[in-house]
DNA sequence: GTCTATAAAGTGATAGAC
DNA sequence: GTCTATCACTTTATAGAC
């Protein structure tokens, strides 16, 4: 139960061990099974005094999400600057990709992907603005690897193989198991790049 | 709303057009936000009445993963019937399945992916027994491929990123796009074996 | 900032007539 | 096989005391 119960980026406030708690019921019972009772009684509150801190159920599920998509395209941001070549900024762009989804914001991004329609219209609208930040830091590395021909196969379509690939790896990767997450990140950028060159 | 009412491999019978408008729904709004009252609206009956037909909801649920397994697994036997080389059999389960994800049997495949914690445990057991038999056509052609020398990685990683790359293509892949099925599976097969061969 | 109490609405499922 | 009517329960959110 308190097996990770700071999701990285969010604080240790009343407001960020909510935030974790809620990450933590939504990714295994999903929003909707989830109740307000749910997530007080996690954090050791009454249901009532949840909505002292969030306006509605689901401007904490958005709360969640926000906070994640942040922190990890912080994250994208200095692994392209720790990276010079086209090919290592790739590299270390998978990597923390799926260090955020296996790893230490596992809980919060796979909320962001299996419960996306849970929030609603305008919602959805803001959150994927922000996620559209993300994007384009793959896509101009992607696009630089393209254009120096290291593959041929359209950039936009690289991607979203590639965000299948890392989004699908909570589904099978065990952490404690024999492949690392470096390992991981090879095999999958021998996927865009052959595996000729090491 | 009648755009795509019938699923393939599922019948025309009172309990056919059920699971199919449950399908489309579940697809929709998920599981839980689909009432069984909404269910019955769409194929024109009171919600009562759905009572006749399935002992729960959760029922009408399983029964969908039931027949969409059952469906793409017959669908996936005859993929590989049709082929005699590695790489053709492999070429013809990845255009299978984005066939079964993308197209006529997209809805259900869908909720099959989505909506799985939704299934209580016992029933999660019996899909997963069938989704078993549908793993093994994969992995046996795969490792086919694997010996020959086409690709080094291992046999069930190469799996589970392609189920990453095909499942995720119904949040982008536009059928009245440019891009074909077609070409799609031979952009997803160049990632196994590589884009050399042609 | 948390409590208790409750409003207001919706849910899956059942019973029995036709 | 479908209807009507309803039960029993759960849910989000609010109000006001402390």
């Amino acid at each position: 139960m308190a097996e990770s119960l700071a999701i990285n980026g969010i604080d240790d406030s009343p407001r960020g061990r909510l935030l974790s708690a809620a990450a933590h019921l939504f990714r295994d019972k999903g929003f909707d099974r989830t109740t307000v009772r749910d997530i007080a009684a996690s954090v050791g509150i009454q249901s009532g005094s949840i909505f002292h801190h969030f306006k509605t159920k689901e401007d904490i599920l958005y709360a969640v999400m926000e906070e994640v998509i942040h922190f990890n395209t912080e994250r994208l941001r200095q692994a392209i600057a720790a990276h010079h070549s086209g090919k290592d900024r790739l590299r270390a762009l998978i990597r923390a990709e799926l260090q955020s989804i296996v790893g230490d914001t596992a809980e919060a991004m796979t909320v962001m992907v299996t419960e996306w329609r849970c929030l609603s219209a305008d919602k959805q609208a803001r959150a994927l603005k922000l996620r559209g930040i993300y994007e384009q830091l793959w896509l101009d590395v992607l696009s630089d690897l393209h254009d120096q021909g290291d593959f041929t196969t359209d950039p936009f379509i690289m991607r979203r193989l590639l965000t299948g690939m890392t989004g699908w790896a909570p589904n099978w990767f065990d952490r404690e198991g024999p492949l690392s997450l470096d390992d991981l990140a090879d095999i999958m950028l021998a996927r865009v790049i052959g595996e000729s060159a090491s």
